[in-house]
DNA sequence: TTTAAAAACTAATAAGCGTTAGTTTTGTTG
DNA sequence: CAACAAAACTAACGCTTATTAGTTTTTAAA
């Protein structure tokens, strides 16, 4: 009946994935059907297995999409010379960045990892711990450089994360408050605290 | 077979719900089945319905006892008489606590809200909001009073809701630091930022 | 020890799941 | 326009799901 369409550039299991990574977000991933998949990309069900292997390849693509940007980019910014603080403050915004731009696939990978099977699971999250680490270090070189508070690494990196993470409350009422203004005021609050 | 353990208090149900919000956490509400629930009780699926009514209902049960506990709390915490600073930090350790003693419903009611059937979703989402309203409240207060920074509120309380949720991730690694520790730091961290 | 209620059981239901097989339609290339 | 491949279709598979019905066992009270 219908076809899959293309919108110019990608191929088709692009499109699919897309509405995957939707679909996943608002229903989650195990309540989330390949007839619901199919009728959202309009077409029939095992039509969708001329493009894709199965339902978990779909959460294993979007989830590993998401973990090599992030690697990728803080392999950049490790190897960059500027400041810690400035370091730390171009991570924040970068994170920002990225939940306002991918946020369905972004979303999806931090809720529905728990459904990828091994090996992908295993991967995945040493992924997650290798990011982490990176972030660990960054602030314990930080600590030392007297750039930053002696505060446990750990704490701080787990509320960053936890701080950016807590975006995807913001997508939901985006008017309030502009990108622009909602990354200046959390690496300020992030940076010099709540009290005056 | 067996029989349903009832540990001297409480009722069967609510052993069952206990039961439900660790499955859930574990493996998600939509994952779970009620044979895999039935299963950890110790009994028959069909067993289960001598004593809840369907498996929505053990969602609504831990969800909406999760957010009762967070509304009590903040109306003590707004009607008493200390500083906006020491309300804050009283509240975040609040969290700090709860996440301790009653991760698998929190962890539950944070996750698996989504899937609550209406009216009930609605209404938790409402409890939600009310008790960001609270807090937004409060941080207004506080700057009015010059207590605080002259941070948008809203991404105050984001962020603050947020770092505590995501101590879900410290659950894992308990080991590394008390929880004593923790909750310093955090607050520390909140109120006065990474820098120097 | 009889009686009644509570709570377990087995069996079965209809509905939905991911996926496969086999076939037909569509699009592209010579 | 013929031929081939890509991508859609229908039908169906074996399995799992939450839940119900009906029955038997267990527990508690008289």
């Amino acid at each position: 009946m219908a076809k899959i369409k293309t919108e110019n550039n990608g191929t088709k299991k692009a499109v699919i994935i897309q509405h995957a990574a939707l679909l996943f977000k608002s229903k989650s991933y195990s309540a989330s059907s390949m007839r619901d998949l199919a009728e959202r990309v309009g077409v029939e069900a095992p039509s969708l297995y001329n493009h894709i292997g199965s339902k978990s390849e779909l959460l294993q693509a979007i989830c590993f999409k998401v973990g090599n940007t992030f690697i990728e980019q803080i392999e950049q910014i490790t190897n960059s010379e500027y400041s810690i603080v400035h370091k730390i403050e171009t991570i924040i915004r970068f994170h920002i960045s990225m939940m306002a731009e991918n946020f369905d696939e972004i979303y999806v990978a931090n809720h529905e990892w728990k459904h990828l099977k091994e090996p992908y699971l295993s991967d995945f999250l040493n992924i997650r711990r290798n990011y982490e680490k990176s972030l660990v270090q960054l602030i314990k070189t930080g600590i030392e450089n007297r750039e930053l508070q002696p505060i446990n690494p750990y704490v701080a990196v787990l509320t960053i994360l936890s701080a950016v993470r807590g975006l995807e409350f913001w997508q939901r009422n985006k008017k309030n408050i502009s990108k622009q203004e909602l990354e200046n005021h959390m690496v300020n609050l992030l940076l010099n605290g709540l009290i005056k």
